[in-house]
DNA sequence: CTCTTGTCGACTAAATCAATCGAGATGATA
DNA sequence: TATCATCTCGATTGATTTAGTCGACAAGAG
């Protein structure tokens, strides 16, 4: 598995505020319900991606979280970014002084990397939460006409 | 960076010997020093190859490992399934018991996994190592006619 | 004032990763 | 048959990451 708990939470906790976008301040207890995720956890979750600046918050009686961009300027591939790190599948290829390949410029599998790279920026880097409240929306109307009457 | 040392390990110690195919026995000292993997850890990634019947050995002097089967029909998606479990980006989508998604049927990622999953398998399922040798040697073409006089 | 809610840093148990090591078995060859 | 290069196997290790948990504190609405 290759996308961590932590960073699937993060997704589905953003999504949920992405749902409730222009509602006012949404609850950590409710995100977490709603998401399934565990309620502690999701504070510290909360909190980093506040420091990242993708949400915002209200203290207090009545407080809680919400998005600071609407859901259609906002991608998965940057929420995965921040709570993941780079997203290319080997770390020559980000660009990772740390862990140099010993090979490179003469890798056999390099072009494969940089093909698996691009196929997955194509895909998060061109999602954003309205598409998937959008394909929600939609599920719901599709079981309308299939399981209804 | 979503594909583990251990597993780059493998496919480069594949690859060469996919590149030396056909000509008998390979040392792992070799393998080791040709693809810059560290040599004890070598013995233990191609002990478990053997396992699973992607390489055979001959011991004693002499001896050495070499493919079971023509590089053309060995996928990079099999070796890399192999070493590091299932290649999907989340549990849910690759059938782990272990692991069900508390929202599962109902979650708006869903899709997205999928298609990550598709795009993935497109390209490891359909990369055999002939094809990376194929690949590398074109460019030693290119180098040519880029390079020399 | 009080009750609800976010804030912050410390802490931890478990798993995974990336190896390393030593002792032994095998087999080609001299 | 002795030797030497090579594979074999299990045990062990240190570092890092993962997936949380906890308690005390701060802020704000009513």
């Amino acid at each position: 598995m290759f996308v961590s708990q932590k960073c699937q939470y993060a997704l589905r906790a953003v999504f949920e505020l992405a749902r409730c976008h222009g509602q006012g301040s949404i609850k950590i207890a409710r995100i977490a319900e709603a998401q399934a995720i565990p309620r502690r956890f999701l504070e510290v979750i909360l909190s980093q991606l506040k420091q990242a600046g993708f949400v915002a918050s209200q203290r207090g009686n009545k407080g809680g979280y919400f998005l600071t961009r609407p859901p259609d300027d906002l991608t998965v591939g940057e929420v995965m970014q921040f709570v993941q790190g780079p997203l290319g599948p080997v770390s020559c290829i980000v660009g990772d002084a740390k862990n140099p390949c010993p090979l490179y410029g003469n890798c056999a599998f390099l072009p494969m990397w940089k093909e698996v790279q691009k196929a997955l920026s194509d895909i998060y880097d061109n999602t954003t939460f309205q598409d998937l409240i959008d394909q929600e929306k939609q599920k719901a109307v599709e079981g309308m006409f299939c399981y209804s009457i």
